[in-house]
DNA sequence: CGATGATTCAAACGGGCGTTTGAATCCTCT
DNA sequence: AGAGGATTCAAACGCCCGTTTGAATCATCG
């Protein structure tokens, strides 16, 4: 799956395994549901480690709100356990996820937001105490900026090492990466506003 | 292209454009040669305007670093030039652009650091300038963030917007999105660096 | 042991893919 | 008009895909 859903066939996954073809269609009834399996089984317990996490930093705080530095402390320091297991799957999950938001494959769009919705939800509720200068619909812009960065950045879909010109140092090492990511994230959410450009009063060019 | 490269048959293309099957091989030779023609004749104009635009801004500045908005602002006005093109197509091509660069296929990783090579330089060494306090591994760093989240935006993948808890209003309109862009990715570039973590002394959970 | 159900296996099926082919058609120029 | 190269076209080729099938193998237990 490192080389997203489409292009991954089951004779490759299966020879991998060591397991006959039909095993797959056998347990899981087709290359779907093993997918969506193999989601359930990683990223249902990854994002109850994020809210958990989220959970715990604000009984901490007594009701205080916290640093937006906490809440992407939370967000992904539970990536980072993932990228700590022993082999190398859970890295390998991590760019699967990363892969799977940028998928055309509707297969995903099913299953994600079902997964996600929970910490959506629940860190833009933490967000919105941090941040009270945010308004609501800025607020959503920045988290989805955020979530487009964190999932490429777990892709690791390096554009500028292909460039031969720089090379990021230990970019497959996910706690340097993430030790750098938290001052961009906090800094881009808590950005002053942009500038409200008047709310351009010009007609719409299709007058429908 | 909307749906990824792998995705996106030719039978599907030609049909789209009420050609023959066959014509694509004839003029172009193979499918990956067709799609590297799309990009050189739309991504290489649109680098080019890109530094084009910074050379302006320099020239205009006599010398003087450049805000890290103007230099956002040269990144992305292009882009936005593109999504104003008169039917669909120039948002479409941003979307393929979008994509293109978290598609696993190793067509485009081929074709795109060529064409990207001549703006990260260029790029580099405005943000250089006018940020002189971060050192060039951390601003490589926080240049590789920096198109992570551009290409998710300009894919489209409102990952928000699936899971129905909030809509992002606007969400096609280019220029908004750019609006809201450039602080967050301007404030990004300018955060504090990391605290250094003293290449953390303590011993590993997994011992091997 | 022998029956029964679960699992594995090799093989095949139907379909979509990128590409090739060779004839039909179009265009251009003398 | 007609020769000749460029282009279009329908059809086919070979390949790989996800899935299905039916027999072989395994595990369990009376």
């Amino acid at each position: 799956m490192e080389h997203g859903y489409a292009a991954t066939s089951l004779r490759l996954i299966t020879a991998k395994a060591e397991v006959n073809l039909a095993a797959v269609n056998y347990h899981y009834g087709s290359k779907q549901a093993l997918i969506q399996e193999v989601f359930e089984r990683r990223f249902g317990p990854l994002n109850a480690a994020r809210i958990a996490h989220l959970d715990r930093l604000e009984a901490a705080a007594c009701g205080r709100p916290l640093t937006i530095e906490q809440i992407i402390e939370a967000l992904l320091a539970p990536v980072l356990n993932i990228s700590k297991e022993p082999l190398a799957r859970g890295a390998v999950f991590l760019r699967l996820l990363g892969r799977a938001l940028s998928e055309p494959a509707d297969i995903l769009r099913k299953l994600l937001p079902g997964q996600y919705r929970q910490v959506v939800i629940r860190f833009k509720q933490a967000l919105m105490r941090s941040l009270p200068g945010i308004p609501d619909q800025e607020l959503n812009w920045r988290m989805h900026f955020m979530f487009g960065t964190l999932s490429y950045a777990m892709a690791g879909n390096d554009v500028l090492n292909l460039i031969a010109t720089c090379n990021l140092e230990g970019a497959d090492d996910a706690e340097t990466i993430m030790r750098r990511l938290i001052p961009f994230l906090a800094a881009g959410l808590q950005a002053p506003l942009p500038v409200s450009q008047t709310k351009r009063s010009l007609p719409g060019r299709r007058a429908a």
